[in-house]
DNA sequence: AGAAAAAATGACCACCTGGTCACTTTTATG
DNA sequence: CATAAAAGTGACCAGGTGGTCATTTTTTCT
């Protein structure tokens, strides 16, 4: 967590140095990322990051549970009851999703990141915990739907987790690879993430997986 | 490609330096993985190496190739006309690839890991390269199926064909984590990477996941 | 055996990283 | 305004990397 010190800067000099270390581990593995060359581009000096941070890793988990913050405000208020059955449900967290991505598009791309370089030695605790979560509301998720008769019980809910969490992470990758998206670049000379398409239209590639997702898990 | 050098050598010391640097890049991503650790536990000067490679990368595809071509001899001979469906014919592969897995473990660990670092950017063109063959495999599969009504054909053949692809390369993953295997400790301590498990157990994982699959995609 | 070619060597290079800390500048306080 | 505390600075450090090359050792050939 950041020091003191970082709090008390203004609230422009706050979200100047988190975009720019945003724009950096958003574009990098958390290794390849380097301070020096986020300090020099926003022109303050190496030492002062120290004044606000622990280091690198401390300052990469605050702009982890930050991103988490924002995304979670979006998901958040979305709820298994409001919707007739588990995929509506799913969808309108991916429609929620996209409307982040799209809002927020240094915040998302950071957080996609993370997911890519999910094997990265130096962030292993991180990265252990929260697949574990994630594992964890799945099956939680796929609990409900078996238990009401909604999902097939033939098989381990474990599997069904792990197979719905591999495709979810993968959503993402199909929707840049049909659609051609390169958002690194699309980053880098800061165009929206997602270039001119509009939501609904990437969520064809969310419609194709969930058909499939839906038959792999209906009883 | 090594160098002639490299060729000249006695086959137990080019299996030495080979299986040395194999555990390296097992165990590290591309980037993380030294050149310079592995010479000295080799036991060997560093220049040698480049009398033998024309630098790091040329060492990484020359054993990308030879890891290839070895799991090539394994899963080459399945062939699609021996099965009387599709799912038995990926079984089938997935019943080699374990084969491969035990019999060659570095190597398969290497292929595994590459797997894993696929957005890594100094292997970018390589992954690139590897991933477009896949899915060009992949959707060669499923045209055929489709075109002799096995598979449904109201989805795009692209994301039947990306969605295969995510979670076939995912199955290993689960197998890992549903068996609490170490792989990299098992590859660092010099036992079998898959520890004491026949392979015929580990093709629960693959079975619940054909399962799943097959309703994905069946008519 | 002697000369020439090939192979092996390891000190060394340029470069980069995250992190430090004595020092300067700014801000707050009495 | 003077003093003290807080904030900002950037040269510097140790540790690491892949890669080089003059030199030495080994092998090959006559």
């Amino acid at each position: 967590m950041p020091k003191e010190t970082f709090h008390k800067l203004s609230a422009e000099k706050k979200k100047k140095i988190i975009d720019g270390f945003l724009r950096e581990f958003s574009t990098n593995s958390y290794d390849d990322a380097s301070l020096t060359t986020v300090v020099k581009s926003l022109g303050i000096a190496k030492g002062s990051i120290y004044q606000y941070f622990d280091g690198k890793l401390d300052l990469f988990l605050f702009l982890n549970s930050e991103c988490g913050a924002i995304k979670a405000k979006y998901i958040g208020h979305v709820k298994r009851g409001d919707y007739p059955d588990f995929w509506a449900y799913f969808r309108a967290l991916y429609l929620e999703g996209i409307k982040f991505d799209l809002e927020h598009p240094l915040e998302s791309n950071f957080l996609h990141n993370l997911a890519k370089h999910i094997h990265a030695p130096s962030l292993k605790e991180l990265t252990k915990q929260w697949f574990d979560q994630v594992i964890g509301i799945m099956c939680e998720w796929i609990q409900y739907e078996v238990d009401n008769g909604h999902f097939r019980n033939d098989l381990q809910v474990k599997s069904m987790a792990f197979f719905l969490y591999t495709v979810s992470i993968s959503i993402g990758d199909y929707m840049r690879s049909l659609y051609g998206l390169n958002l690194d670049e699309n980053i880098k000379s800061g165009k929206p993430v997602f270039g001119e398409k509009r939501g609904h239209i990437l969520m064809n590639a969310v419609d194709d997986y969930i058909s499939m997702l839906r038959k792999a898990f209906e009883k």
